[in-house]
DNA sequence: TTTTCAAAACGACATTTGTCGTTTATGTGA
DNA sequence: TCACATAAACGACAAATGTCGTTTTGAAAA
């Protein structure tokens, strides 16, 4: 049994960063996070050592002294990795009982909606 | 603005079992617990004193010296609070994103599906 | 009343996280 | 070559978490 990756909610939000604009530089990622979030580059540096040390993000000398870092954990295995842990917690494995609650949320869109209706009936389709 | 109450992964493990069958004493969230982790009865007890210091539960004296022990944080509230805050963290808050990554996934059961394709069919007859 | 025992309290400790301030190293332009 | 700017490294910290071992206490049994 390989033990799983569990990132944490900040470097998470790292990782987001990293899958979508992978390979750059912490002064990238830390760019587009402070941009959301009050955060000093110092930290989101550090965040990032950590995660090349956990062997969840890869790096490869950049220009200049900087580096290049890319996840190297794939994004749908985490997310999955994610989600089952929340379930898990959260609403006792029921999948069910999380979407429903997803759909009942005032906050989710009705665009939103359709579009998991859409995904549906793709699934049907099947 | 109130501060959101965040309870950890094993506070929200307790309070699963309150909200279950409250009130109830440490010993019987221990026993519920104990059967599916391995934990010592002293840390479910801290634990759920820690959850009374943050005004998480409450509790009233019961039979003997010990305590019943009831949430003060409503369910369906926490829940939302969690899947808020996970679907922020994991799927940069697009929630139709999160519910195809929890449909797409194989561990769902084709029973869960049906059970959700069931929940926005009524959705949409109102 | 004394012993026994279950449950509560207390206090510790190791990890993990989130955050920085400070120091070091290294290209770069003057 | 040398001062400068910039990014990486280090090392610290505090708070939050997860876990216990040990001690205290109050009820109940002997």
């Amino acid at each position: 049994m390989i033990k799983k990756k569990k990132p944490s909610a900040a470097e998470t939000a790292i990782l987001n960063v990293l899958w979508e604009r992978q390979p750059c530089s912490v002064k990238t990622v830390h760019e587009v996070l402070s941009a959301t979030k009050d955060v000093g580059y110092t930290t989101t540096l550090k965040q990032m050592q950590r995660l090349f040390e956990k062997g969840m993000v890869l790096r490869e000398p950049g220009e200049g002294k900087s580096y290049n870092y890319r996840a190297a954990v794939a994004e749908s295995e985490t997310k999955t990795d994610l989600f089952d842990r929340f379930v898990e917690t959260a609403f006792g494995d029921s999948v069910s009982d999380l979407v429903m609650h997803a759909l009942g949320n005032e906050k989710t869109s009705d665009a939103e909606i359709e579009k998991i209706k859409q995904f549906i009936a793709k699934l049907e389709r099947e």
